[in-house]
DNA sequence: TAATAAACAGACAGACTTGTCTGTTTGTCG
DNA sequence: CGACAAACAGACAAGTCTGTCTGTTTATTA
């Protein structure tokens, strides 16, 4: 439980327990005195840096989402833009399941937890699929350009949703198959374009 | 809110305003006593029906299962199996989303929703699926048999992970497009079978 | 009519929740 | 040293939650 750097500032403990609770556990399910407890903080100094736990859920977003998309972008450097990135995508979001025992998509899920979920909240979720969105829009036009526009979005929707649908299925069985099957897909898909 | 016929009988009204609430609202979000309110029963009367929360869940989720398979079943009817029933899925899936405010996947909601989630209500969730996708698999023969299984058994994930997806998306935006267009896109993948 | 079962109302226990507030300790800077 | 800010511990308010329990009313059936 005690696996936090001591050293590390307040407000980033505040964020890293977070981080872990409000995914594995889900947002609802964690309390602040959890939140506290792991971070090894006191409560006052916790709504000292954050108003209410609404807004600690819209500050976690923002991290996480930054920190998404900061490991894609490390995970793919070395390779050309692409096919080969493309690929990499769902290996990617295969790696992270595998790393997170198969909890589902960070984002999906408060999305599916909250059903009311705040304008902001949902903003940022959102702005965070739009950019997964343009990646493979990035990578399909690197492989053939031009690309018909009305061709590219439709297959662009095409591996956006079969990637989104894999993980949601990887999840729900506690296994990699949906995503690694997807990625063969994917590999044949682009073979006709 | 008393929109409840009085003459159903007292499980009948307890899973009706169950069902309401937990796919509105979520499971952690509706309290019993709202449960027990919108369904004019006394608490005690809950309890005698339902031993917990839980198995009222359990209960929830196999109900709301039958009828979605039912609900598809008529939907479907008088069509002819294939490429049309294939194509009718989406119309179903958008339909409901529709009928809902795009509130999202009944199941997977639940999945997302509870990361802890029981054994069982797993198990009913996971089944729930796996009959989707027989589903599909149906379709697709009566398309073209026999179907080289290796490819039968792509293009049914394939066309599985689509739809979550574009269910997912749909959710997440509010709108119907994501699955209006991932049924043109059905119809242009049939083609090439 | 008497007996049995089902549903009723609602108080209650006990544990949880978020957020506030008081007062103390610690560390840093001039 | 003196002053200021940050973090501390933890009690507390006010509300929520699930589940239990007591005792009453209603309906059915023998």
């Amino acid at each position: 439980m005690n696996d936090q750097p001591k050293e590390a500032g307040v407000k980033e403990r505040i964020m890293n327990a977070a981080t872990r609770l409000f995914y594995q556990q889900g947002y609802r399910a964690t309390g602040i005195n959890q939140i506290i407890e792991e971070a090894q903080i006191a409560k006052s100094s916790l709504y000292q840096h954050f108003a209410s736990k609404d807004l600690l859920l819209d500050e976690y977003l923002l991290s996480a989402k930054d920190q998404w998309i900061e490991d894609l972008a490390a995970f793919t450097a070395n390779l050309p833009e692409g096919r080969e990135k493309l690929l990499a995508f769902f290996d990617f979001r295969r790696r992270r399941l595998e790393q997170h025992e198969f909890k589902g998509c960070t984002f999906s899920r408060v999305i599916y937890e909250l059903p009311n979920l705040g304008q902001t909240s949902a903003d940022i979720i959102r702005n965070h699929k739009s950019t997964l969105r343009a990646f493979i829009t990035t990578q399909l036009r690197a492989i053939k350009d031009p690309y018909p526009e009305a061709d590219l979005e439709e297959m662009t929707d095409l591996l956006f949703n079969l990637s989104e649908g894999a993980v949601l299925h990887s999840t729900l069985f506690n296994n990699s198959k949906p995503l690694e099957d997807a990625k063969k897909t994917v590999g044949k898909l682009l073979k006709t374009i």
